[in-house]
DNA sequence: GCCAACGTTGGC
DNA sequence: GCCAACGTTGGC
């Protein structure tokens, strides 16, 4: 199994929204990063992955998606009504790829980008390299550890 | 709102 | 294929 990290700006769709939908699933789609694309596709059923809040007051990890559906076309390339769209990928030529995501958890106490910053084991991180991007990235098990310990709760 | 860093575009 | 210009991301 491998262990992700997926950003979203609260204000379009947080974690409080996903758990309204039902099931509390919902496609990942909007994705427009060929190396996020990649990492997309790499994921696998069962893979879990840390929702992060981006652009926002307090950014940070604030819970846990399990990856529902592994990766097909994202069909808001196809909208020209979406923001998304993308004239250059077509149904017979998809360029863009989203997956179905599930929630999992929410912490109570989430793992802020500060304290994430603060913590020396973490230093590695993806997340936290200058100049890092990225909206999907993979996370070790190691640090996938320790932002948990950061949240307070235990892994199951 | 600022700005550093990075990705993409398009002229040559 | 180079690279300047431009757009986007995302923390602050």
């Amino acid at each position: 199994m491998h262990h992700w990290l997926m950003k979203s700006e609260p204000d379009v769709f947080s974690v409080t929204d996903l758990a309204r939908r039902p099931r509390r699933q919902a496609p990942w789609d909007g994705v427009r990063n060929y190396q996020a694309r990649n990492f997309l596709r790499a994921m696998k059923k069962g893979d879990l992955a840390f929702f992060y809040h981006s652009s926002c007051p307090a950014p940070g990890v604030y819970g846990i998606v399990e990856i529902a559906r592994e990766a097909y076309p994202d069909p808001t390339a196809f909208d020209p009504a979406s923001e998304y769209y993308d004239p250059k990928s077509t149904p017979a030529q998809p360029r863009w790829f989203m997956v179905n995501v599930r929630l999992k958890r929410v912490f109570r106490s989430p793992a802020l980008l500060d304290a994430i910053r603060n913590e020396k084991s973490l230093r590695a991180m993806q997340l936290v390299q200058r100049g890092s991007r990225l909206s999907v990235m993979p996370v070790t098990a190691r640090e996938w550890k320790t932002i948990l310990k950061l949240t307070g709760e235990k892994n199951k």
